[in-house]
DNA sequence: GGTAATATCAGCGAAAGCACTGATGGAGAA
DNA sequence: TTCTCCATCAGTGCTTTCGCTGATATTACC
């Protein structure tokens, strides 16, 4: 036996004891992962990985004192071939689209699998990445289209953004075009072409999308 | 009246299935505990709760199909002595309050250990309850000085509570009408009074409200 | 000069939201 | 037993949202 019997030596980073204990608990059941560290936050994280350089990293994007985005940027800074599966449960594609470009090289939800969690595992340490479908498309067409909007405000145009705050403010299509000077039809266009971009069915989803995004107050 | 000696039955009920099989894994390490039914939302929770009248119901309580509140509402009419322990990741004190009220026995934090997870479900298997002390204080609050709202859900009724969550997840009143098997007349008129008792114009500014309180998932 | 993106306006129709009012039955308290 | 609160359903009427289509003017880029 060696040291390195080739198992897949992992490091888990989730802020939620519970969780992370019970995604642990649930990987020693397979031979084949070696958890070799689990961290409560980004900055342990970033630290461990310096130390350990673990084959996959297992992190949870929701984490206290570095927000998981920079925790991702820190860790492919030490380590640019880290491997970085996230786990979340947002399947919101800005999300995907984000934590792609930052780095990670897969994205799991939290309603996965645990067989889906291993696989997912194994594609990463076998050089290959793992995203649902619907990502690999939307990369597609940001790659064929011009390569732009991706961010969530990015998207809009000066005008969108303007109506865009003042639907989430509250204020109805009426009191828009008073605001901006325009006709109300004009307004609901603009309304109606932000709750496309952003790809939502009502106001509703739209105030919890910018709430989600910290784009209130 | 124990036919399988002393353990603790348990029915763990969590929408991600990574989360919830890692808490099981866990649970199963203790002799003490028996998990006797998984559940991946609300719907399926009240069932199982009808079927196995289980000690003890560890939940998530945002859960697709039927929003948390709603399913301890189910639970307890089906069984008035259930003993639920919500598992969270909010440690907002409107939440512990509202579900409180509900008729949960405990609230726990995913941040928690698995000792203290231990701890709260021997708790409420004992008869008692396991709530954060910052509740306690909060709850006296209300009952010494008296009047005061202390709660942004404390003015709802419980019908009106629930419509409230459905409302800011984004749902239209003919679906909230569906999911609470109401009409959806009856559904308007809740979100009605919903509106006027939080003293807001529309729902845009309601879910801004549910924002800022932290009330939203 | 052609092309594309943007900002503007408008109409239509279905759906949802919102403000009223009124009515019934049940549960619990005074 | 009254009385109050709650949950339920319903109707009317108006406003707002939302999806879709189509149009024009300006700007800017190649």
């Amino acid at each position: 036996m060696t040291i390195n019997d080739n198992k897949i030596r992992l490091i888990v980073a989730d802020d939620h004891t519970l969780v992370r204990q019970g995604i642990v608990q649930m990987l020693r059941q397979h031979d084949e992962f070696d958890v070799i560290c689990e961290c409560e936050d980004g900055v342990a994280l970033v630290q461990a990985v310096v130390k350990h350089n673990p084959d996959v990293i297992l992190m949870d994007i929701s984490m206290p004192k570095m927000n998981g985005l920079v925790a991702i940027d820190r860790v492919i800074q030490q380590r640019s071939d880290a491997k970085v599966l996230v786990l979340t449960m947002h399947d919101e594609i800005e999300y995907m689209v984000a934590l792609h470009r930052a780095g990670a090289r897969g994205y799991l939800l939290k309603e996965s699998s645990t067989d889906q969690l291993a696989t997912a595992i194994r594609a990463l340490h076998r050089g290959r990445t793992f995203f649902p479908d619907v990502l690999e498309k939307s990369l597609e067409s940001t790659a064929n289209g011009r390569g732009k909007p991706v961010s969530l405000l990015g998207g809009l145009t000066r005008r969108e953004r303007e109506v865009f705050f003042l639907v989430v403010a509250g204020h109805t299509t009426k009191d828009i075009a008073g605001l901006l000077d325009m006709s109300h039809k004009t307004a609901e266009n603009h309304r109606g072409r932000v709750l496309a971009k952003m790809e939502v069915a009502n106001t509703a989803e739209l105030i919890r999308l910018a709430a989600r995004e910290g784009l209130l107050e």
